[in-house]
DNA sequence: CTCGGAATGGACAATCTAGACCGCGGCATT
DNA sequence: AATGCCGCGGTCTAGATTGTCCATTCCGAG
């Protein structure tokens, strides 16, 4: 695991697809060494699969928020945590820092959905209030799913 | 978009790198057949992209940030797409409602690969500032991303 | 300096992709 | 009903890519 296969898994997970060849040609390797190691690093598990990213809207899960949590007071990770977990639609969320205690990313089928999970969060005690960005337009959406 | 369509993303999504042969053994198409339906999926962005999934542990990206993304005048959502898939840390973005123009989720190994992912984005012409909040503990991570 | 192991690059056959070409069936027009 | 158009699938072929071989190079140990 050194920085050409951390180069060559850069360039696979811009295009999963991308010909030996072509990586080599970026890395400076051959076709059949780049191979080799991308053999390796799914042998040893490090690449776990090939994948597509598909349009969110498909699976009609297309609406999403980004909302800052904030809190009264002190409030302990895990507590944070314990309330979140409550609530299915949030996606991702992580303490920050910055002026807001966490982030949270929700995804909901539409905006009532997105409402009512923001609701769920906004219920929780020493949660003071939020502030949500709802996205308008997704750009990368590099999670597999 | 039928069923034909749909098996085909089914199985791209586990993988990937299936050849179109065999993909039209299972759905029960020749491989031109599936190259023409793949290829129109990715000209109508239901397939956004080919890519892989990494063990986070292996790699070791684990250092995280939800940026902010502020910038002059009007940009069009297309600009901020080709902007942002040159950096292959960005995992998550979009345009957003508030006064911020878009946020972008960064995964980088450590503090230093975010200050060059984030200096790789501020470099775009257009883009006036940004504002960081860097994940200190990820609470939940639903997807795979 | 020499040895041994690991990794590389080049070569080649097998395989797969990309694109052209043709045929079939549905649909609107005449 | 006949005609022409259009979308979709199959087959075929040239070209690119992959998978695998082996000789060579590189690097650290002794």
């Amino acid at each position: 695991m050194d920085n050409l296969d951390r180069g060559i898994l850069d360039l696979l997970r811009q295009n999963a697809r991308a010909g030996y060849g072509d990586i080599g040609g970026v890395v400076g390797l051959s076709a059949s060494a780049v191979k080799r190691r991308v053999d390796k690093l799914v042998a040893d598990r490090v690449i776990r699969g090939f994948t597509i990213q598909v349009d969110p809207a498909i699976d009609g899960m297309s609406t999403e928020a980004y909302v800052e949590l904030f809190c009264r007071g002190t409030v302990a990770p895990e507590e944070l945590l314990r309330i979140l977990s409550g609530v299915p639609e949030v996606v991702d969320a992580g303490t920050v820092t910055g002026s807001a205690d966490a982030i949270v990313h929700i995804r909901a089928r539409d905006i009532s959905g997105l409402e009512a999970a923001l609701e769920k969060v906004r219920l929780a005690p020493n949660v003071d209030h939020t502030r949500s960005a709802i996205v308008l337009s997704r750009l990368i959406h590099r999670a597999a799913e």
